[in-house]
DNA sequence: TTGACATACCTTGAACTGGTAGGTATTTTG
DNA sequence: CAAAATACCTACCAGTTCAAGGTATGTCAA
């Protein structure tokens, strides 16, 4: 079984690369290994998922692209523009959201019975 | 757009299903009004999201359906089953290590360059 | 009685997304 | 010279959420 839908990924790369780069500018690669050690190791992304991501990033005009040749080798690095500011934002509010939303829940162990129960 | 897939919500709605029905058993009407009121109204699910997930869950072996009547209306409760616990630990471990992540990357505004440089 | 509304169940189709796997090319290292 | 690391890329699969629509009963007001 190749594909296997992991839980609770969804729209975290985006999130993560919009993140990273509004930092700093980094090329592709980079971000593989900044995210897997920014994460604490817990969160892994591979190249097959990155790239897309920052193609459909750059198509959407949030990410700006800038080929360098560094030793030879190509690099592209990605630079945030207003866009990609204006959707992190977005994705940040929506982030906190679902956030409190879950933690709300798995708080609520000891569950009182119902809110508006009066008489 | 009839799809639109928001972000940070693949595995939520299983997620909170098995935690709420964890603490006592509900049937699908129920639930959506119990997710949205637990969740503190941030998040809040149609019932095209939470039957078939219940489906599914029962087809696995993490659900038991059981109908009864109640006023003339037919109700169908799920009670979680050992599976079923075992999935929600799963996916509690799961949210625990994406929320750390993430939130390990917001909480980085300033960026120490690396970890474990030592020497 | 009629209409509207809440309750309570259900299915289908579309859209999106991440993951795996595979592929190219260069530099560095052993 | 071979292997590994660097650095880029794409195609296909699978799984999921969501909106929209459909059925049926009970309740309440006009």
């Amino acid at each position: 079984m190749p594909g296997s839908n992991p839980p609770f990924m969804s729209g975290v790369p985006e999130f993560l690369i919009l993140q990273l780069l509004e930092r700093r500018s980094m090329y592709g690669y980079e971000l593989v290994r900044a995210i897997r050690e920014e994460t604490g190791d817990h969160i892994s992304l591979g190249e097959g998922v990155i790239y897309p991501v920052l193609h459909a990033l750059e198509r959407s005009g949030a990410l700006k692209a800038e080929s360098r040749f560094v030793n030879g080798r190509r690099r592209v690095y990605y630079r945030v523009m207003a866009r990609g500011r204006q959707r992190l934002k977005g994705l940040k509010e929506r982030w906190e959201r679902i956030r409190e939303g879950v933690d709300n829940v798995l708080a609520n162990t000891t569950a009182v019975p119902a809110e508006g129960g009066h008489v």
